[in-house]
RNA sequence: GAGAAUGUAGCUCAGCUGGUAGAGCAGCGGCCUUUUAAGCCGUUGGUCGCGGGUUCGAUUCCCGCCAUUCUCACCA
């Protein structure tokens, strides 16, 4: 410590050191609880039996509770403190002649933040509150900076922690003081448990696939570079999973999930992290019609066991989950949108198109699919608030996708589209290896074009191809996105826990 | 990438038309053995984002930079 500690640090450091010198240890080892915060209070409840003389509780049992510190109210002899675990809060209370002189002198050594464990009965003060009283109580962790406190009267915060720079910075803070945050990465936690029982009962395996690639494929984004020194060479960051778990369906696997994270190299905004959270999933002998009734059963169960009901909100409006979800086809929802038949028109007549929506698209840059892709982001994604399919896709905008059964022009694929926005993409896989070649060399003319996001030749995954994989159906599903939905959260960073930061 | 807004104490914020800063909470000291936004009395704490400029004098006006937030664009 070769600067001079902040006047509020410095304190706290005279008081560790005061703690030791009353010969107590500021960082024990461990601690024996026998109820959570919740615990006890429920368990305290359930005791209470009215009878003669009022309301008695028959639970004698002293508890021990463990947690922060979050309010302090101290007394000359006496002092009140709120306790916070993971369960949520608990009212202590210390006083002089329970505890002893010298300990009750060490508890006013203590400060908001400081881990402590609380042993005693648990009683209701005249005020009603729920509260143990403490026979012993030991510090656990000595905390050495202010929490930023967030007071509260009859729902109403005072000194909130509302900083966002801040919360996402140090989301520890947040975590500990904002209960609201803790409960959306709780609910986060709940959905992927949910993803995984369903995809488990519908005889999904469980796999992990590289991250680190040496060539990275399966969706339409710019990765980033990193290099392994003793190999002496590039390697990427995954943008998807999609050709290694084909791999697997090829090396046998019917059915392969794969919850992970992807990287790619774009911008960020309040809908895309640089890392994000997908879920992938492969079925063999199944085609994309498997994947439209699963999503909106996976969707429609989430819902269920959050919250009981196939209705949630979000943003202020109310969705209905129930399947089936009305399909939609590609070409129609343009057709409607401009009231032209878009798809009979040249490049030069959609870029007119893309004009009059306000758009921009660098002529001759991009490529035919681009175009109708983002026409169909500008007039059509706005209004698809309802749970909703999009399919049959033009073939340009697809280069994994199998070809129509009865368009030749057009794939098997479809969007999932919520509140506007996108947030699942599915399509019958394509696995005519020669078809796939054609595909990947039709990308790679865009991307001589200057499209970086044209998908690379990737010659294993041929011949993996040419081996031959059965008629499969693929899947992925933003998991940030989901988490959005039945959060009601706005932004994707209140949906990850460390977001990226400048 | 563009636009708008913001950046003052640990947190949440005031600070009008320029005279080097205030409040509440937290902290510190005192009183207080059932408080709960505890209370009462006292009190500490700030290179006012950074760098220039104008001015006798800048937190305040001007320019630049940095960062953040929001919106739009980009992004399957």
């Amino acid at each position: 410590m070769t600067e001079e500690l902040h006047e509020l640090l410095r304190i706290r450091r005279d008081k560790l050191q005061q703690l030791r010198d009353l010969g107590v240890e500021p960082y024990p080892y461990s601690y024996k609880r026998t109820h959570t915060a919740e615990a006890a209070l429920t368990q305290f409840t359930n005791s209470e039996t009215t009878g003669e003389g009022g309301t008695v509780s028959s639970m004698t049992e002293p508890v021990s509770v463990a947690g922060r510190i979050m309010a302090l109210r101290v007394m000359g002899k006496a002092a009140f403190a709120h306790v916070q675990d993971s369960s949520g809060r608990i009212q202590i209370y210390v006083k002089l002649d329970a505890v002893g002189e010298q300990n009750f002198a060490i508890f006013k050594l203590l400060d908001i933040g400081d881990i402590i464990g609380v042993n005693g009965p648990v009683f209701r003060t005249h005020t009603g509150e729920i509260t143990v009283r403490a026979d012993r109580f030991e510090l656990l962790a000595k905390s050495l900076h202010p929490l930023p406190i967030v007071k509260e009267k009859d729902g109403q915060q005072f000194d909130a922690f509302t900083d966002k720079e801040a919360r996402y910075r140090q989301r520890y803070l947040d975590l500990v003081v904002n209960p609201q945050v803790k409960k959306v990465f709780e609910t986060r936690a709940k959905i992927t448990q949910i993803v995984r029982t369903f995809l488990g009962e519908w005889n999904f395996l469980d796999v992990e696939t590289p991250i680190l690639q040496p060539l990275y494929g399966g969706a339409a984004a710019e990765p980033f570079v990193t290099h392994h020194n003793v190999l002496e060479r590039d390697l990427y960051l995954r943008i998807a999973d999609e050709l290694y778990l084909k791999r697997l369906i090829i090396g046998g696997f019917d059915r392969v999930y794969e919850i992970g994270k992807d990287f790619r190299n774009e911008g960020m905004d309040r809908t895309h992290n640089p890392e994000f959270t997908q879920l992938e999933l492969y079925a063999a002998y199944e085609d994309y019609t498997f994947c439209m009734e699963l999503v909106e059963k996976l969707v429609g169960k989430i819902a269920e066991t959050l919250f009981g009901t196939t209705n949630i909100t979000y943003e202020g409006k109310e969705y209905d989950l129930t399947p089936p979800w009305p399909r939609y086809r590609f070409f129609d929802k343009l057709q409607e949108a401009t009231s032209k038949d878009v798809r009979s028109m040249n490049d030069a007549e959609i870029e007119t198109e893309c004009h009059k929506a306000g758009l921009n698209p660098e002529a001759g840059k991009v490529g035919r699919g681009k175009l109708l892709d983002k026409l169909f982001g500008a007039v059509v994604e706005p209004h698809l608030t309802g749970p909703c399919y999009v399919m049959d896709y033009p073939k340009e905008l697809s280069p994994l996708a199998k070809g129509h059964r009865s368009d030749s022009g057009l794939v098997e694929r479809f969007e999932g589209f919520l509140a506007g926005r996108e947030f699942c993409n599915s399509f019958s896989e394509l696995n005519d290896p020669i078809d796939q070649r054609a595909r990947f060399e039709d990308q790679g003319k865009l991307r001589s074009q200057g499209d970086l996001e044209a998908q690379l030749l990737d010659e294993d995954f041929l011949t993996a191809l040419e081996i031959g994989m059965p008629p499969t159906a693929g899947l992925g599903i933003g998991i940030d996105r989901l988490t959005m939905y039945f959060t009601d959260q706005h932004s994707i960073r209140d949906v990850i826990l460390f977001p990226q930061m400048r």
